[in-house]
DNA sequence: TGTACATCAGTGAACGCGCGTTCACTGATGTAC
DNA sequence: TGTACATCAGTGAACGCGCGTTCACTGATGTAC
């Protein structure tokens, strides 16, 4: 720790920026190298591969909305649902926004995406958490009598989150199109409407 | 008109199959070739270069939502909101499920999904068409009565076609996982839930 | 009819470029006596 | 204290490979007279 940040975590900023703004197929190790201000060759002493400096970059550097919504949903009495489920898909869709130009570069080589999803597993992540707990949470609002006995708590959450990631899909378009609904309002609608389905 | 199949409509069939299986990344166009049982230099006496032989694909080949809907919506009365919308997310399902793999290399390559999204325009198509036809036969519902007179029609049609995108994303990962639920299940539930919110 | 030429789909082999990767190295810092 | 050696982060220059692309061509089919 002689720098205050370390050369090995420029070259994981740099990779990160490049995938999120140019993309994947143009993220070349010379431009990384440039980037993080070293050589082309630094990066093999930091990394076996340029595929494993990818992976890294997505175990290290990539937020985690499972978690996030765990904590989210600590404490369910404290507020109401409505106000519970707008906060959870305000951050849904701020996280689907920040990851989702990543994810896509993933799924456009199925090589990469491969090893990506098996240290997903090892490290009990994975894009089907966030799914399972917002629906563990919805869950516990039955039982505590806040939503409706019947409610389907699996289709409401893959509503919710489906709507979040989506829209993080529609307004990743080139020529910087901004949403013609803030997310403040978007969230609340979406939570609005579920819950008018499902709420006791 | 020669043969029954043209050699630019197996180079064009072979290049949306390579894209769909091993991804944008690795699909070259010694691939394409060998796919389309043709020398590499055939391909440029069609196409003028391997990007426009993309852009072609994305014009040419990809199944159209939105056109779908408006199909499918063009005789609202005939059947219940809940059978047609459950009808909207099978399709809708069954779309994002086909042409995921495909929009997430375009994604990956920001130039490209530039050129797409250009000649998308052109056509008058585009990802938020779904989401407009969607909403549009969710107000005709409203207007003949059958969906509640305040339902917000826009975060309905956003939560039934983001589940149903979501979907499609979940499952295309490695290791050709089975989804839990049934598309069909999957589809009745959705309509289910977000109708129990919206429906009169 | 035959003959000479034009057109056209498609090819084999090569080209140059940019990529990921490697190698022998340098100069600074730490350690032993 | 100075001296000799070890360690370590990082580099410049080169390497080979695979890619998209091009070029001069071939052989089959059509056309004019």
């Amino acid at each position: 720790m002689h720098t205050p940040v370390s050369t090995r975590d420029r070259i994981l900023e740099a990779a990160e920026r490049l995938m999120r703004t140019i993309g994947l197929a143009r993220t070349t190790t010379k431009e990384i190298a440039r980037a993080a201000g070293c050589s082309e060759a630094a990066l093999y002493k930091y990394f076996a591969s340029k595929e494993e400096l990818f992976v890294r970059v997505l175990e290290e550097r990539l937020p985690r909305l499972g978690a996030l919504l765990e904590e989210l949903t600590a404490e369910p009495g404290e507020r109401s649902v409505a106000e519970n489920l707008t906060e959870i898909a305000r951050h849904a869709a701020l996280f689907y926004e920040s990851s989702f130009p990543i994810a896509a570069s993933l799924h456009a080589d199925p090589r990469l995406l491969k090893r990506h999803h098996a240290a997903m597993r090892e490290l009990g992540a994975g894009p089907r958490k966030p799914l399972l707990a917002l629906s563990a949470y919805l869950r516990a609002e039955r039982e505590a009598g806040r939503i409706r006995p019947g409610a389907d708590t699996d289709a409401a959450a893959a509503l919710l989150l489906g709507a979040c990631a989506q829209r993080a899909f529609l307004y990743d378009f080139p020529g910087g199109e901004v949403p013609d609904q803030p997310l403040e309002e978007f969230a609340a609608a979406l939570a609005h409407t579920v819950l008018a389905g499902i709420g006791a």
